[in-house]
DNA sequence: TTTAATCACTTGTATATACAATAATAATTA
DNA sequence: TAATTATTATTGTATATACAAGTGATTAAA
């Protein structure tokens, strides 16, 4: 007789190296993207470039340096994430001196209401899981260790 | 008269985006990464290369798809990290059949006090930071949440 | 007992990100 | 005003990880 046992995979909290900040900190990560990355592949982005089309967006004309602060991204990953949208015709490049700003294309734009879609179904995909009120708490104390940790 | 202006860093909390799990966790992640990294440079391992390591030192033998679990990784990710300590002659890998098992050789048990020392100073390096308390909290909700992700 | 399915791992390739070095421009300083 | 320094962005290269397809080895099914 054949047992189906189908393994339940390794919990992150029964890891070995769980109690390990690396890890869990890890693989908490991944977890989200990945939700992400599914939320966002309707619009066939991935999130951060679908972040970055939405911040042109809102706010035409932005800097590379300005979208890395807020994206938390350092200046050269920004530069590879608007080349590609550059590439797919959402936004272009207006270089002037040493400064550069993003703007939407009239095509970047009209994917607006579908991001913000995405957007949604995103936060309600981990709200659904946990709970409004833990996901706001979780990512308030991550948000306050992640400062701390910069010193 | 030159001001020195050296502008903080804007704080994860303060992005733009900071209420989105999605870039809280990355760069929580990302900056827990790179304090790793600090400590684990001593011994010119990345942390996930010497958390293999000391697997395979303290259960010699390990099979990858062990090591996957545990690390939290997919096996092809765990191939990859094998593959590097076996080139730096740390680790040696037995295969027979379709079973793999994962050695440290003396060359790397040699190293496993290094290597304690390093895992010692990460954990000060955030509970320094963190405090004990607020470590240990962090790390359990997250696992947790981590958990509920898994569906 | 041959065939099919499954398992354990590996390989090829892709993505997300970073660091270090560079270029171009702008701002300071001498 | 010439020389130096700082700023903004880009490029070349590297790391960490994943997915999907592939390879043997084993197990189950016909």
């Amino acid at each position: 007789i054949k047992i189906l046992l189908s393994l339940p995979p390794v919990k992150t909290s029964e890891s070995k190296y769980c109690q390990c900040l690396y890890f869990t900190a890890n693989a908490l990560a991944r977890k989200i993207e990945k939700l992400a990355q599914d939320s966002w592949s309707k619009v066939d982005l991935s999130p951060s470039h679908a972040y970055l089309l939405m911040m042109a967006i809102e706010e035409p004309g932005v800097q590379p340096s300005a979208l890395a602060d807020h994206l938390q991204l350092q200046p050269s990953t920004i530069t590879r994430l608007i080349e590609k949208l550059e590439d797919r015709k959402l936004v272009i490049r207006a270089t002037e001196g040493k400064m550069t700003n993003v703007y939407p294309t009239p095509k970047g734009k009209e994917l607006l209401p579908r991001l913000k879609e995405c957007l949604n179904e995103f936060y309600s995909s981990y709200a659904g899981i946990l709970g409004r009120e833990e996901s706001a708490r979780l990512v308030q104390s991550m948000g306050k260790v992640a400062d701390k940790l910069t010193s």
